[in-house]
DNA sequence: TTGACAGGCTAATGCTGTTAGCCTGTCAAG
DNA sequence: CTTGACAGGCTAACAGCATTAGCCTGTCAA
């Protein structure tokens, strides 16, 4: 596998967004860490934005690969399996799920199906209920960012909360599909 | 009621976020909306982090003055209603939304109770189950940030999404309000 | 040997927040 | 009245940001 000029920018950046944050991906920064100036980039990508993109797509490609190991695993309930590897995931890389998450997908530009990928797990999991998966996939969306946002109250068990909104939306999952023309009791 | 030179820049920040987002709050553009320099809106505030955390400040109250409105409406579901106000005003104010939820909130430099007032409300509609209030407040933020990021696919029923993530918490406080010692069946 | 091109480089541009230092109008104290 | 302080403007400037223009050099194929 040849490793291009580029990939080996689109690396660095991702070093840099670990180590000090969003702010410290500069474009000289990049270029420094290279050992090279900050206009020699743009011999290799278009500008920062497709930087960022380049990243977006390595996290999905790693978010999806947790997911399968986590189903892989195999014993748990599988959306709790999942919902346990979204949220090690995201604290193991906090800038870069902010990244993934805090702007508008640019889905033109991300390689076709990599979305599709993590998306597809959550929705195995979840039976294949779209708006179950929907609403366990924004639960746990919610809960990482308020997490990484420091907005619960330090003595919050947040664990429990986690347990808490799985275990309610698998219960409607199953509710519906014993009962799915919905009829009463 | 007085208005401070403060005040008016705070509130001419908070138009150049709503008109045009996040980017377009430059302290250049916030001084010339009131007819002067940049610089000198230094004899009035510290520095940009200030007046970000008054517009936070300011949303916050905004927040809480929805769902109390919301809540005092009456015949609704709570918890319905309270998650209705919460797509409502965000959809409405999303620039300001995601300046509330993009970063660590800055506790400190908020005033006393402000955090708490909005909290409350949601804590009420949940029958005071603090594991389910969390659960509903990250399910709610979820979808926000996903609908404003446009991470929901065109077809998807998001109101759907919303009823049965919702219907599931409240169903779980309902279960646990029954059965506190979590005794099985 | 020539010519093209990949991939560096410096210099410069226009944006950002922010600081230093100056000036002027208002207003209270002597 | 006059004096002096101060509030609240101002310009000039700085460092850091992404980005562009234009130049130079080493490599490699014709």
């Amino acid at each position: 596998m040849i490793v291009t000029r580029r990939d080996e920018i689109v690396e660095a950046a991702g070093v840099l967004l670990e180590q000090h944050g969003r702010d410290g991906v500069t474009m000289r920064a990049i270029a420094e860490s290279l050992g090279i100036r900050a206009p020699s980039l743009y011999k290799h990508i278009a500008d920062k934005h497709e930087l960022e993109v380049a990243l977006i797509a390595d996290g999905f490609v790693q978010q999806a690969d947790a997911f399968e190991k986590a189903l892989a695993g195999g014993n748990d309930v599988p959306a709790m399996a999942i919902a346990d590897a979204y949220r090690t995931w995201a604290l193991d890389h906090p800038h870069l799920y902010r990244l993934m998450t805090d702007q508008p997908l640019p889905r033109d530009e991300l390689p076709e199906g990599v979305e599709e990928r993590s998306v597809a797990y959550v929705l195995e999991a979840l039976a294949g209920d779209r708006d179950c998966a929907r609403a366990a996939w924004a639960f746990a969306h919610g809960m990482v960012t308020l997490e990484l946002a420091d907005r619960f109250p330090p003595d919050a068990d947040i664990a429990a909360a986690w347990r808490t909104g799985i275990e309610s939306i698998v219960a409607n999952v199953a509710a519906t599909q014993n009962d799915p023309q919905g009829d009463q009791k």
